[in-house]
DNA sequence: TATAGTTGTCTATATCAATAGACATTTAAG
DNA sequence: CTTAAATGTCTATTGATATAGACAACTATA
């Protein structure tokens, strides 16, 4: 954590400053005391006034990532990355494990439509044909940590969207549907800047990093039965593939 | 491309309209035309100021996303991110294939280092062992990709940084040193913000994102023989995980 | 060759971001 | 009980950001 911040135009020095300090945290750069250093030590570190500091912390605070208190310091209140497998038997929920109490899937909406282009190459069928789309919001203890939009097959699985919002669980669901086993064929990664409406899904920062997968899901005779973009808050989650 | 920008604290409105536009651009909205719709179309879809959407504009010719032609108009400059395989047999140059014309791998600087705990777990020794790291940049005609620091046994590999400033591939440097053949036996991956160093390495814009891998490679009986943490320009790569 | 539709430039004003300094308030330790 | 060390609050000043309006310069086309 040494060196000058480099004054990029455009976004605001506390907030540069900010990003610094939670990525230091998160390297565990301070576990030793759990506490950030003083802000006058980090206004000399990072070459900058000390109200600068004030408002970079305050920001971090806002996240509830540190914790203010006057006399004692910065308290670190510390959170983990969710970490996330991605191999053939990629599944969300039994994925996360033990690294929360309690996960649940949300159904914000569904619809039937007609496949566009992307979708129709991800579940192999062709432009127009029916497909399911769903729109989840994933939570671990109660955190945000994924949007996703995922659509299915309409004839196979029409019956999706009353047993997601059941089960919170796409796997128990396919399971209620008589596909009692499914594989992950392919993910692709991106990262973007989040727009408003994930910022807002997510309870993200603003300005915050979303990890996206466009995965399929296929049966075990290989056909298509779900095609998903998630879109991951990056400084939640840690993608880990295991070959 | 519809709806107002949100007014996030700390970064500039015109860096937000900037990021709107340029995920626009990649999002392939423009692609009829080959244009950017004029500032004033602009500036009543976000609803700002045409100055402010100038200032984005300005800033993504900078970048060389796009190019203004008084009395014409804004035009595309496309560049396509390059999409990167992750299997067993990961491998950057050739990886890249037929998506650039030109791979280089330019070696910044190298050192025998004793292992942190970190290298140590990723290379299955002891810490404080010997190992050999390597800061390299690696570029796609002349753009840079990534940037990566990879640690090497030094017992084993002692010459890979000789090997890797002739060959400028991993791959080939190996072979040099009488290993024909390895695989890809872990890859994590993450996002953050760029720091200073990188952003200047990569020629990225200020503020953009990050796609980092923490990757182990091995030889055909299972033992490590490469350690790295690779930083990729996001806007220039996608990952592709085929199971 | 007009003319409509673009981008480029200039001036002016209000608000936000950053620096600077002084001092109050709280906590923990001697 | 003092005191050092930390965060909290206030005032003031400077530069960057955003808005507003007017007009110049250039391009393509009717």
């Amino acid at each position: 954590m040494a060196g000058q911040v480099q004054r990029q135009t455009g976004v605001a020095l506390w907030r540069q400053i900010a990003d610094r300090i939670r990525q230091a945290i998160s390297a565990g750069a301070y576990d030793e005391t759990g506490m950030v250093p003083p802000e006058t030590v980090l206004a000399l570190q990072f070459g900058v006034n000390r109200h600068t500091v004030r408002s970079a912390i305050a920001a971090l605070a806002q996240e509830g990532i540190v914790r203010a208190v006057q006399g004692r310091g910065t308290l670190i209140e510390r959170k983990e990355r969710l970490n996330f497998p991605i191999t053939k038997r990629t599944r969300f929920t039994a994925g996360i494990g033990e690294q929360a109490r309690e996960m649940r899937g949300l159904l914000l909406s569904y619809s039937q439509e007609k496949a566009g282009p992307d979708v129709a190459r991800g579940l192999k069928i062709r432009p127009g044909e029916p497909v399911i789309r769903m729109e989840t919001v994933r939570k671990a203890d109660g955190r945000p940590v994924s949007c996703a939009t995922a659509w299915f097959p309409a004839g196979r699985f029409g019956g999706m969207p009353d047993a997601y919002k059941r089960t919170e669980s796409i796997t128990k669901a396919f399971a209620e549907l008589g596909l009692s086993d499914y594989v992950r064929a392919t993910t692709e990664i991106t990262a973007v800047h989040a727009d408003e409406a994930d910022t807002a899904a997510l309870e993200l920062a603003p300005g915050a990093i979303l990890l996206i997968t466009k995965a399929t899901n296929t049966d075990l005779e290989g056909v298509p039965v779900q095609y998903a973009i998630s879109r991951f808050a990056a400084d939640r989650v840690q993608f880990t593939i295991e070959n």
